[in-house]
DNA sequence: GAAATAGTGTCTTTAAGACAGTATGTG
DNA sequence: CACATACTGTCTTAAAGACACTATTTC
């Protein structure tokens, strides 16, 4: 038995950690920032960006350190997701990883992509909010294979998205400052997962009270530029965690 | 170093709990089953069933072994809500708590209820899906106070089961093998807090596909009998633990 | 002016709410 | 038969989808 197991399974307890599933809108898909792993196990895989928890340290705090330290990124949406504990989901031992999940426009991440820090595009095989495991591809298209339970983390970071997005303002997580209409239709479409109605979009969210319109309009179009919109945060909106 | 046994040396870490809310409805309103405590801390108050997480115990299994240990019950509909790891939720160190709520029928609980576990009623003071601690009444309308974060979850409770109730099929769960479609009515009622519309209630039911005819049709009441249905569990619905 | 998307107005369709009216059991 | 609730049919209302039409920018 190699000496990591015996030294897990001298304590009665499991472990507990945290994991990020980060995603982001590139080129209007979403793709998760995953880090390629060198150690045993799943050696070679891409894995969530994930850490054992502190004592006495939030859980939240833990998701937003763990971000901090791998990842270089500070203060992005933050939001539990859900607990995974499944006795085999680490080789090693009992470990048990409360999932969040991120939100962050893709300007955010041009620093923090390196050589073990990669953005993959998510590939969601289901076209309801059924749920179940998901694929990562690179930028040829390959599927690459990812550590521990991580796909089924991606998957119900999917679901949970496709299930929150019609009546929860997250999808302005996934765009700047300020956006049009258009783009934020965008990001539901990636996130759903299919086309959308302009129309009743456009009524629906000017009718939400989530919109205010900042009196500029985009620029660099070759055709008539549309209004920008800044999200109304409202004091019951999420906030961000540092 | 590695990280599990820099973890272990470095730092120490939380301990892992489960509670269980296990909701039911009574005479028409929402009642949570709970323990009254006797030892330090929260002596005197009542609390949620829970109990330390087993190494290699899957975090469901560990869920339904409390319900079973503390309360006598078997195989009830279980589903994961949301964990709980404020460093000051127990004033004994820090121990993360993953919540389950649990949904039976009132019937079932007869032979559980004891000297040291009984039933509140439970009072949101809330009637959208905000969210926020609640309140538990005993029989005489008497708030009863509730140990840890145990009011919180029970909020939590709550707001995922207002939240859920419309496109999922929770509600059966609180109802015997058949009901009428008027005490299906009155389940969702209990869980939003407000009155619906009986009309679109039957079409939206009835339009489901949720829902199969019974044939029988109930009796003992001084008007014309309404038709017992059963719930159609579907392949994709949620399944029981024993 | 051509091209392209923004934005407006209106008709149709669909689901919820309202409500009148009929059905069927008990006492 | 009175009464109470079950159930049915239809009108109204609100929101989504469809689509025609106008507006405004770059090239």
């Amino acid at each position: 038995m190699e000496p990591v197991r015996q030294a897990l399974d001298t304590f009665r307890h499991p472990h507990l950690t945290v994991d990020v599933a980060l995603l982001t809108l590139r080129q209007g898909a979403l793709h998760a920032l995953l880090l390629r792993r060198r150690e045993h196990p799943f050696a070679g895989t891409f894995t969530l960006p994930g850490g054992f928890v502190r004592e006495h340290e939030p859980l939240a705090t833990a998701a937003a350190r763990v971000l901090a330290e791998k990842c270089d990124l500070h203060d992005v949406f933050l939001e539990q997701l859900f607990t995974f504990g499944a006795p085999d989901r680490d080789p090693r031992g009992h470990v048990v990883s409360v999932a969040y999940y991120a939100l962050v426009p893709h300007e955010r991440l041009h620093t923090a992509i390196g050589d073990d820090l990669d953005l993959l595009r998510l590939d969601v095989p289901w076209h309801d909010t059924s749920g179940g495991p998901i694929r990562a591809l690179d930028a040829l298209g390959t599927e690459q294979p990812l550590g521990f339970d991580h796909a089924e983390i991606l998957g119900t970071t999917m679901q949970r998205l496709r299930g929150k997005i019609d009546y929860a303002p997250v999808g302005f997580e996934l765009l700047g400052e300020t956006f049009t209409l258009l783009q934020l239709l965008e990001v539901h479409e990636a996130v759903l997962g299919r086309k959308l109605n302009k129309d009743s979009f456009r009524r629906r969210l000017l009718a939400s009270g989530l919109l205010q319109e900042t009196g500029d309009h985009e620029g660099e179009v070759a055709h008539r530029p549309a209004a920008l919109y800044r999200f109304l945060r409202s004091n019951t909106n999420p906030a961000r965690l540092a």
